[in-house]
Order: structure tokens, then sequence, then C-alpha cells
DNA sequence: TTTT
DNA sequence: TTTT
């Protein structure tokens, strides 16, 4: 079977990292992605957009953690999850959220001045490194998912 | 912002056929994606399940309607949808699902056959139409979304 | 069957528009994706570079023509074609090529500026019509493929 | 940047597997993927067939060697890339083909024998292990990748 | 709520 | 719970 999502949007929220007991790393944010699209009824522009949270593992946690923060654009590559579990008072609960198994930065220092200009600034943890300046992705693509 | 989701499942109901007001058919069913792994802890073979809605608009809906059915493998592509409401006790909620842009039929009559020599029968609601016999799927890529 | 091709790259050249004899629109130009990776024999970053030539129908082509040029950023979803001729000598010639279904700009006046401060200009054709300064992206979704 | 390919399609000849002096694995072989369309001149009903060369490297180059061979359906995953080169006379180069990070078997015991049905036996060199009977697909996901 |  |  095949299960592949490739989505591009921003964190909604600064990147929590943890541990497994044996020692993986596990980074979880949230993101947004927006459709701007003419609503062929009424002809205005709308805008819907798909929240959804992202775990992601290994040595690629540990960089996204590093680097990314809330309002950061990224592309996201990995797979459609469906958790379900019994909550507190019983209630079965389900939830869908994505494994990234490739986690791309999309925006550098001029996307931050463009962010700056329109009165928004990302703020990043730390500098970006950028060894080209005329690439402004950085890929962490990661080879060390634990399951 | 790009959102693009590809899935090869089996559908878990038949598909449900209703129009929108303005005579836009819709096409709604669930879809199973297995993913088989190695657990590296205990080292045995595991396998978990996704299950998500889908839904179709337009001339596909009426084919999916047509041709597919509780158990038939499809592949899907389309996008995440993100769906926010509240519902009748008051209670925010909210689901993940997929608007499939195309929906392309993964098995054959030869397909059905393996079902059934393992003991099950997809129960086709109409013989599936093949141009040829060598192409096992058949595509019913859509261009009519209303939306 | 399925055959998806996702790539973020730049324009190699200029976008050239041509009509075909009943009126469909067809644009092409040609595309760079580069890939940095660390040569895991000398452990030194390597960078290997894509070419390829995107060929654009309908709408989307003319689009295409109207805000890309040589130098911007593009996310290009399509299929890949393989073509086969017989050139004047006689040869037998062969070609792969990529027929986008969908273009999506990658950079906005905020990246042209960066370009700039990287020392090269894209000089869009005409400036990108931008609904929302903070969505820097413009999808220009083709339904309209002639084949 | 962002470099992706999803097909599906027949091996157009066997798999021929090498070696590097490091000893990584080196699979080669051929895919075709059809597409059926209606030209929307003639209104008749066409094929076209892309052929292009795929390579994979690592353990997924031995399993695709020992279970794969030509008339084999397969999904695979990948980069597109472009070779160029000076051959024995002289003469510039250059040619498009694919490496695949992933490769996922599409066709069972039971496509087989609809293969047969149809006049024509893909002969696996060897009988592909099926935990599931009701699983047709083996995913050989490669994490070995040497570049 | 679930498919294979 | 939300980003731009």
């Amino acid at each position: 079977m095949f299960n592949k999502v490739i989505l591009i949007g921003n964190l909604t929220r600064d990147v929590e990292l943890r541990y497994t007991p044996n020692g993986t790393a596990i980074a979880k944010f949230g993101l947004a992605t927006n459709r701007t699209f003419k609503d062929n009824v009424t002809g205005e522009n709308k805008q819907e957009v798909m929240f959804i949270d992202i775990t992601v593992f290994g040595r690629s946690a540990e960089i996204a953690n590093q680097y990314l923060g809330k309002g950061r654009r990224v592309l996201i590559e990995g797979r459609l999850v469906f958790d379900q579990w019994v909550d507190s008072t019983g209630q079965k609960r389900s939830k869908h959220s994505i494994v990234a198994e490739r986690v791309q930065f999309m925006d550098s220092k001029a996307s931050a001045d463009e962010s700056m200009n329109a009165g928004y600034t990302p703020a990043p943890k730390q500098e970006m490194p950028q060894k080209n300046q005329d690439i402004p992705s950085i890929d962490i693509d990661d080879d060390e998912l634990p399951f």
C-alpha cells in the first residue's frame, strides 16, 4: 500500500521536543496550510485553512527543534496516521496526524525580511545555516525513524 | 501553498452518493490504508491501519458510485481538509478527511479472482469497463470540482 | 497506472508561448532543480542539478507566460512524458520532459528582493498579483488540458 | 528544493545487479508507464507510453534483483536525475532517469495469473514472500542510499 | 463506524 | 489550540 502526504505550510506553534526512554528524539508541532479558491456560486475569493499536527523522529526532530519555530514555513513529506484511544472519561477518541519523514525549510533570511515588512517576525530560535545564499531551503531528510 | 495526499487503500464501506441543490454529485466513502513494519524494539512484524473518509465531487463521484464498493482497492490523489463545527450538544468538533481529485481503480477482474481465492469477493456493483486486459486500473480523473 | 512528478526549481529561460491551430495555448520553459548532498566517500558537500523541459497547456500557459521569467522559482506538478522522433539526419532521438498540470509561484516580491541581494534579478515580465501580501505563492491550477 | 517522482509501471527488462568498489549494490531496470486518454480532437482512445530507466541502491537493489523481473508491476518513489557525459565520439550526451528511494511490488500471484490469461507470464525469479495472502504489495523502502 |  |  502507499501513504504519502506532501504539505507546504506554516508552524502554528513552536516545536516541542521530547525523548523516548530509549533515547529517540520526538518533535511535535502544528502546521497550517492555506488554500485560496474562488467560490463558484458567489464568485468571491475564499480561504480555507487545514490544521494538522506533525510528528518528527530522530535527528530530524532535533534539527527541527533547533531551527524551526512558530510561523516558519516548511515543506513536509510524510504519511498520514490515525490514532485511536480511550480518554479519561471512557470516551473513544481518534485523531489524524502526520509522521514527517522529511522536513524542508521553505523560508530564508529574505523571507524573514518579507515577514518583517508585513509586520511579522517568525523569530528563528537560531540563525539558519545557509551554504548558499541562492538556496533558501534546508533539507533535513531523516533516515533514522524508529518505527 | 501545497497540499497533496496520495493513498492506496481499500474502501471500508460502500459509496454514498448525493447531490447538492445545484446538481453537483458528491460521493463519500471510507478508506483503509495498511502499513506493515517491523517494530524495532520487539522485532516483530506489526500492522497499523489508517482510516480516513474520502469525498469526491462531480462526474468522478458518479463513476465511483457506479464501479466501486466496499473492499475495492483504489489509489486516491487529493488534498487534506479539516472540518470544524459545533455539534448538537454545543461541543466543538473537528475532523480530517480527504477531497479526492482523482480516483484510480487498482483491482481488476483478475484481482477480484484473487480475492475470491482468498475467500473474499469485493462484489462490484457493475462490471468494470476494461479497454485493455493488461491495464487493470481505470482512471476517473476529475476536472469538474465545484470549489 | 500512475505518473506524478512534483518539483521545486528555477526557470532556466523565459517562457515561450505559442498556440495550436485550434487555439490552445502552449507554454514551454526550462527548469533547474538543485540537490545538495554530502558525498559519503569524500565527505564533502556536493550539488547536483537536474535540468528538464516543462510544457504547460491552456490558461495556465498564458498565466505562466504573463508572470514567470528566467530565474523565478516555481513548484511544478505534472507527469513525465517521453518523446521519440526521427531527426533530420534519420537518427532516432528521444527525450524526457514534463507536462505540468499545475504551476505554483514560489517567490514573491520579497524573494525577488532576496535575489537582488544575491546579485541577481529575475525580472518579472509583469508585477505578480498578490491578493494577500502574506501569501507569496500563486496557484495556476489548470483544468483545461487538451489531451 | 524538492524533486519527487511517483510512478506505477511495469519492468521492461530484468533487473541488472552490480556492485560499486566499496560494496554498494546497484540495481538497474527499465520501466514503462502507460497513460490512456481520449484525444479531444479525433475523440478516439489513445495510449501513450513513458519509458524511463530506474536505479536502486543498497539493500533495496538486492531485493529488487531477487524478486522482480521483466513484466512485473511496481510503484516507484524517487527523484529525477539528469546525467550528462561525453560519448566515445566526443559528442555531448545527456539522459534523464530515476533514482528510486522506494520500490513497492504491485502484483501478486493473482496478478501473475492475470498476465498469463493475457498470454504473458512475468516469470518471477523467485516466489515472492507474502506474510499475508491479502496484501499483494511488498515494500522495500530503502534507507541505505550511498549518496 | 471500518478494508485487505 | 492555531500559521501566513
